[in-house]
DNA sequence: TAAATATAGATAATAATTATCCGCTGAAAA
DNA sequence: TTTTCAGCGGATAATTATTATCTATATTTA
């Protein structure tokens, strides 16, 4: 998973749909690409603050909107606790999610999409997407 | 899983632990375990009013605190389109959510805990519980 | 250049849930 | 029996992440 790649992938997907690639537009993309923790909105737009600092939460979100629309962010909702976003791997795939420190590490795992149709088939189940949290504590967390 | 021995179970649970179990408390209780559609605090909300015409909305939600504080039910949250409970298995266990019509069905699997296990070994993370949604549609919605 | 469209930023609105307040109930204590 | 008092129900306000709305500005198109 080369970041650069993946902003010139989003970036050629912007332009081709019509949308502008504006520089604020292209620092919330970057910073989505380049972090791994699945960011949250506010992480984001603290980021983005350093280089456009009248930047407004609303357009971060609206930009969030545009990837959605593509199918090209993976957003992980908690509720009250808001939400996580994965703009590198934009598939469902498993996440542990430490309650203690809110770090969030990407999973994978082989024969998942196959697990999922046995528990579909039976019930006559259309499969179109899914998601699978694991909650507890990471390494760090969990020796202290 | 005799709905009537589970509200047996959580009312002397309910009982032990000092709190009261009042008429509007008790049906709630009843909606929940008769209940095995995930209903809303809403849709529980709706069924107790029918009995007990009085009844806030705001008791309905305490009466799930109280239940979440015993560990005696499962939250489903879908950020801003609210939760959905699981009175009758409160354990973490996969569900098929049908995304045109709201349906949610149970679903089981074995080793599950062993997939999960095999997921957070190699990052040494302690694993307490685990949310697995399949969203996709139920046979009714698949058929139109 | 002129017109059309998209976007940024500011602000208001949304809505499920939670917090707060107050009067009532019922069981235990005196 | 009377008093006490924590728990509870009902009403209402508050919370808060997200979305909608509005206007000025920037960019593309004709
Ligand atoms: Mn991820
Ligand atoms: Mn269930
Ligand atoms: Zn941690
Ligand atoms: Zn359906």
């Amino acid at each position: 998973m080369d970041s650069e790649k993946r902003l010139e992938y989003l970036s050629r997907v912007i332009r081709e749909r019509g949308n502008r690639l504006t520089p604020q537009r292209l620092a919330i993309l970057r910073a989505l690409v380049d972090n791994d923790g699945h960011p949250s909105a506010e992480d984001i737009h603290k980021e983005i603050l350093r280089d456009f600092p009248t930047t407004s939460l609303a357009t971060v979100y609206k930009t969030i909107t545009l990837l959605k629309d593509i199918g090209e962010i993976l957003e992980l909702g908690f509720g009250d606790d808001g939400s996580r976003f994965d703009g590198r791997k934009p598939y469902p795939h498993p996440h542990l999610i430490c309650t203690q420190c809110g770090q969030i590490l990407d999973s994978e795992v082989d024969n998942l999409d196959k697990l999922i149709d046995s528990l579909a088939f039976p019930n006559q189940f259309s499969v179109k997407t899914h998601r699978f949290d694991i909650f507890g504590l990471c390494s760090d967390c969990a020796q202290k």
